[in-house]
RNA sequence: GGGUGCGUAGCUCAGAGGGAGAGCGUCUGCCUUACGAGCAGAAGGUCGUAGGUUCAAGUCCUGCCGCACCCACCA
């Protein structure tokens, strides 16, 4: 069967992909062993992005490597709703063309964003695609759809009944730009260079004052105390008092409370309990009023007086001037301060006195805590698992409510008559507390994260009892990136237990995060983003999915140049055209009854070498280490089998040993192309259809196994010194400056077969052997063992000096090797100590250096004698 | 303040107790009929630093120096 001469992923990838899907390949049977990862689901604000990408890859990875042991695969596919993310990026959409959210109704607005949703869902499916994703498309969700609305529903209403949802009055964190509250975890601070404003606040009906220091001073105009520590001498005669806001004139009671810090600033604080987390409790603790100064824009209100109007920004600006002005700024300082800002669109948080729904999360996290302490639920890398219990020790509650449209609308109907919460998961007509009809929805939506959380539940069709649920859950893996830990997989542990009573998964591998070749976050605002999907265009989907694993090792970070993906588009090519070269001798292939004990020594090695390769892929797919599987196919594919394998039987083929030769070029090839195939489904599908030994479709074809018998470290070893030998000549000739191609003559010490010598011959471009008892004249030394010697015979083109210097080179390296054995053989205590294989071991390596080393100085001097 | 990760070849990174590895880059040869997206050969490293454990330390422990990051606090 012919093929071209080069690696083409275009058309290719579709094509198969296509196929893969008419064949159902990715729908399981529902029987046998399972194995199931549920997708996390992309958001549906875009392209997807590198990131992604390894996500995908890695998920693909185990689904095909699990269906090729046997296992009944299921990977269930989908998209999340992505509430502030959707709904900003469509806003941003609708200002391009001169609109904004308020020129519609709430219904006309989710129309249009429904439309994007549908829009980008597809797009991103086909994304998926495209990466060569082995995910059952026909169990494809998305977080919006009615059955996982429901479940949605179902959560908050069992929640709010078992009291562990409330609504509640509480300082939040709002952005101004999302016109919404966020979650703790939604915020993200960095430290920023700000200015402490030092104010002084007249003392009521006396001639002194205290001095508080602010980073924030338009706040000032919801002071309602100022505090200091109760033990602070300088300021206990204050305590009790009554100071006077500058430019307001309200009067502040001074009070003492032990949260402020004497050593801060002035340690006197300006109590602003509507505007800040501390001040709030502060303010409760001591009862004093909330002053909100903010609307919903952060503009100053009513509360701001003479500055209503101005933004947060103009009103500083406008006070610090005028406080400067009434002499009342007493001096400002640079300090650096950490500020929240909004993960979706950077805007500065301001905290806010509101109204919100709140999951109470410690009753949650129980569960939840245990399950992972007791490693119920398995973090790999392990050291997550320590990030995560932190965590969840320091659990907060879970503000879920959000004054978005896009999303769950929270199932709460309340009582206009009697002001009861109505809590439902239909639609409810009549209070149940009061029977009024007066009854309205609330307006808010839930935090996007909180069907996100019920995602490998709900996905499999809870709350019916469905045969998936019964089947697959809990998951047996959760791939995903360590920033969201937080956000979704430990809401999802803690959710699993509340409602399934079982975890969602048995382990969470955490991948790393995709960054650029400088290592800095991939951005828009950078634009040193890389597109997945102009790398498949360029490079094929197969090189940037090797690219991919072969770079996640375990760490935090996986720093992307895509010079790495030319590297492998390469090892694709290598691929490509070594099946060529086999399928190019194959026209008169009959398959045959290998018995083993006929092969040839290169057959045994390559037989080995494979084995060891088939047991180290499985082991590390096993363990997660992508990189050490990918690694270890990389470098037997195209050292190994490529390089001297291929090689060394191109003769052989010419022979009569070209049946035999067959046979192991297409089983080595065949095996081979199954151990790929996770890493480069495309490629390896298209390749091994194309091999007679092949069946219906390498993504059904079993895992390799590995066979003891062809483990042969006898032949290792031996093909080892025939390579090395070999790599004696190819060196000796670059030493002299000779072609490769120049055919020399060699002289052996030692006992070669027939066989090895023929691969000396071949491989070494040695036209003739024989055999000697020492060193013949005019002759470079090319190997040199306890048994075996080489040696390349060079005619009048040996220089002698030469020769001299590079052997003393040569056995000054040994010497230097052979060093470390020595020391440590004369060590008593190593002798005593050390493990006896260890010392067994170190002796005969000294003793084959010693007799290396011997031989190659009675060569130098011999050769010396004769300059 | 609490925690995590990382310092190994010019670059990007593997390796985690017993002779320092890969890819890219560099240098030298090769128009070898599968592949120049290739082949052969070579140069290049006191594994951040100082101690400790061990017969044996890139590898385990501690301190220090640098670089990232997470959590909390930040008037």
């Amino acid at each position: 069967m012919e093929i071209g001469t080069r690696y083409e992923p275009k058309g290719m990838e579709m094509k198969w992909y296509k196929n893969w899907l008419e064949k159902g390949y990715f729908t399981p049977k529902g029987s046998g062993p399972k194995y199931c990862i549920v997708i996390p689901p992309p958001n549906i604000t875009g392209r997807i992005h590198m990131g992604h990408a390894l996500n995908i890859t890695i998920q693909d990875i185990l689904s095909r490597y699990k269906r090729m042991q046997g296992f009944d695969v299921l990977w269930l596919p989908g998209e999340d709703h992505a509430g502030i993310a959707t709904q900003t990026a469509v806003e941003k959409f609708l200002s391009t063309q001169g609109k904004s959210k308020r020129d519609f109704s709430r219904e006309e607005f989710l129309s249009i964003v429904w439309d994007w949703a549908n829009k980008y869902r597809t797009e991103i499916k086909n994304q998926i695609m495209s990466i060569g994703a082995s995910v059952d498309w026909t169990r494809e969700r998305f977080t919006l759809d009615e059955g996982l609305s429901k479940a949605v529903r179902k959560v908050f209403v069992e929640l709010y009944k078992k009291g562990l949802i409330y609504k509640g009055k509480y300082i939040v964190n709002w952005c101004s730009r999302c016109g919404t509250v966020l979650s703790d975890e939604e915020v993200e601070y960095q430290e920023e260079e700000g200015t402490l404003y030092y104010i002084r606040y007249p003392i009521k009906e006396e001639d002194d004052f205290v001095i508080i220091a602010t980073t924030r001073p338009e706040t000032m105009l919801g002071d309602t105390a100022v505090a200091v520590h109760p033990s602070d001498d300088r300021y206990s005669k204050y305590v009790g008092k009554v100071a006077i806001l500058p430019l307001v004139g309200r009067e502040l009671p001074i009070i003492a409370d032990n949260y402020v810090d004497p050593s801060f600033g002035t340690g006197a604080l300006k109590v602003t309990p509507a505007h800040d987390p501390h001040d709030y409790l502060i303010g409760q603790r001591h009862n004093l009023p909330f002053v909100d100064i903010f609307d919903e824009n952060i503009v100053v209100n009513e509360n701001g007086g003479k500055f209503k109007g101005l933004t947060a920004e103009q009103a500083r600006k406008a006070i610090v001037e005028e406080l400067e002005l009434q002499g009342y700024l007493v001096k400002v300082e640079k300090l650096k301060h950490s500020v929240g800002r909004c993960y979706r669109c950077d805007t500065v948080i301001e905290p806010r006195l509101m109204d919100q729904w709140f999951v109470s999360m410690k009753p949650l996290a129980k569960r939840a805590t245990e399950a992972v302490e007791q490693d119920e639920v398995k973090f790999v890398p392990e050291r997550w698992k320590k990030v995560y219990l932190n965590w969840m020790y320091e659990i907060r509650d879970w503000c879920i409510s959000r004054q978005l449209w896009w999303g769950h609308r929270i199932p709460v109907w309340q009582c206009h008559d009697c002001g009861h919460y109505n809590v439902s998961e239909s639609e409810i007509t009549k209070c149940e507390k009061c029977g009024g009809v007066n009854l309205k929805q609330d307006e808010d939506v839930l935090d996007t994260w909180f069907s996100s959380a019920l995602w490998p539940f709900s996905t499999m069709g809870w709350p019916e009892k469905t045969a998936d649920l019964e089947r697959y859950y809990p998951t047996d893996v959760l791939v995903t990136g360590f920033d969201i830990i937080f956000f979704w997989v430990a809401r999802m542990i803690m959710m699993g237990y509340e409602f399934m009573n079982e975890k969602p998964f048995r382990e969470v591998y955490i991948h790393q995060l995709v960054r650029d070749k400088y290592g800095r976050k991939m951005s828009k605002s950078l634009g040193n983003g890389i597109d997945p999907l102009e790398i498949i265009d360029e490079y094929g989907a197969d090189p940037m999915r090797f690219t991919l694993a072969i770079l996640a090792a375990q760490g935090r970070d996986l720093k992307l140049d895509v010079k790495f993906f030319d590297t492998y588009k390469k090892f694709a090519n290598k691929i490509w055209n070594a099946t060529r070269f086999v399928l190019m001798n194959l026209d008169d292939f009959e398959k045959l009854d290998i018995n083993y004990e006929e092969l040839s020594l290169v057959d045994k090695w390559i037989l080995s070498r494979l084995h060891k390769a088939i047991q180290k892929v499985t082991q590390s797919l096993d363990s997660y280490d992508f990189n050490i599987a990918a690694g270890e196919i990389y470098n037997f594919f195209w050292d190994e089998l490529c390089d001297w394998y291929i090689e060394a039987v191109k003769n052989r083929l010419k022979k009569s040993h070209r049946r035999l030769v067959q046979n192991i070029l297409v089983y080595v090839l065949d095996m081979s192309l199954r151990l790929l195939h996770p890493f480069m489904p495309f490629l390896t599908e298209e390749l091994w259809t194309k091999l007679p030994t092949s069946g219906e479709s390498i993504v059904i074809a079993s895992w390799p196994k590995v066979n003891q018998a062809f483990i042969d470290e006898i032949s290792e070893k031996r093909f080892n010194m025939i390579m090395n030998i070999i790599r004696g000549v190819r060196n000796i000739r670059a030493e002299v400056n000779l072609p490769q191609s120049t055919k020399v003559c060699t002289f052996v010490k030692g006992n070669l077969s027939e066989e090895e010598q023929e691969y000396i011959k071949f491989l070494g471009n040695v036209e003739d052997i024989q055999f000697v008892d020492q060193r013949p004249e005019q002759s470079a030394t090319a190997y040199v063992s306890i048994d075996t010697e080489v040696y390349v015979s060079l005619g009048a083109l040996i220089d002698v000096e030469n020769e001299v210097v590079r052997l003393k080179k040569k056995v000054e390296k040994l010497k230097n090797d052979m060093e470390k054995f020595t020391k440590k053989l004369s060590d008593e205590n190593f002798l005593r100590n050390a493990p006896e294989d260890i010392v067994e071991e170190t002796k005969e390596k000294q003793r084959i250096f010693h007799e290396q080393i011997d031989r190659i100085e009675q060569i130098i001097s011999d050769l010396e004698a004769k300059v």
